[in-house]
DNA sequence: CCTTGACCTGGAGTCACTCCAGATCTGTAG
DNA sequence: CTACAGATCTGGAGTGACTCCAGGTCAAGG
């Protein structure tokens, strides 16, 4: 497929795909005779993993390492196991201060009812 | 309190929290006599609110127009509602994104298990 | 009195995009 | 066959939100 259907089904722009490929994070994307490029099914579930990080807060420098492992084949899946459980930890972190966040905003809310209800 | 003590407590960088001051972000914070940032109970709350909204993916511009609403005072309460009711509905989003994220991460550590157990 | 440490300012650097200009190539309408 | 629209390409400039740094001020301690 082309790039257009791939960004759509990976969530990722059109343009950052294309600087993912720059950066190395996405690498193996062969190109058509009309030298555009053409996405495979694997290049698809790496952009759909490579945007599921990207959402959580992966740095770029970290999705660059997890490639270069990727591209190295199975002798690098402990590593990635790591990594990949690092990223499960960074998540309830994410998790924690979304609920905080929850919780700080419901008490403003709260307050903000109780001011507008004041005025009536 | 100054402003290390400040940073410690709201969880910005000292940067950060001059950064927000030029930006208009974080307005009303005194000085001393020594020309150095003096910051009130009200400051800091200002500050840990940023803080969440920032870390919960607020854009600045948003903050800044958040601001710029508080300093204008309760009229516009209403205005300020709407703003962090949407921000909730931004945090469920949020929310989304990372249980899909875990789901993923799963599957994928799973599938590592399997290739790490069939090597031993 | 001199040094250390916290603070100040303005400005440069960084990260991760995002947007744009100008070129090419494909496919359809006239 | 030609004209034009639409999708893609590249290199490079621009943006948002910090982050870091040089060079300066000032109060307190040895």
């Amino acid at each position: 497929m082309k790039i257009a259907e791939a960004a759509a089904k990976c969530g990722l722009s059109i343009d950052t795909i294309r600087y993912y490929e720059k950066a190395g994070i996405c690498t193996a994307i062969q190109r058509g005779a009309d030298g555009k490029r053409r996405f495979s099914q694997e290049n698809l579930d790496w952009l759909i993993l490579l945007a599921s990080l990207r959402e959580t807060g992966m740095p770029t420098r970290k999705m660059k390492h997890f490639a270069d492992l990727y591209q190295r084949g199975d002798a690098t899946v402990c590593e990635r196991k790591e990594m990949l459980s690092d990223h499960q930890k960074h998540l309830e972190l994410q998790q924690t201060r979304l609920s905080k966040c929850r919780t700080l905003l419901d008490h403003k809310l709260a307050l903000y009812d109780k001011i507008l209800g004041g005025k009536l």
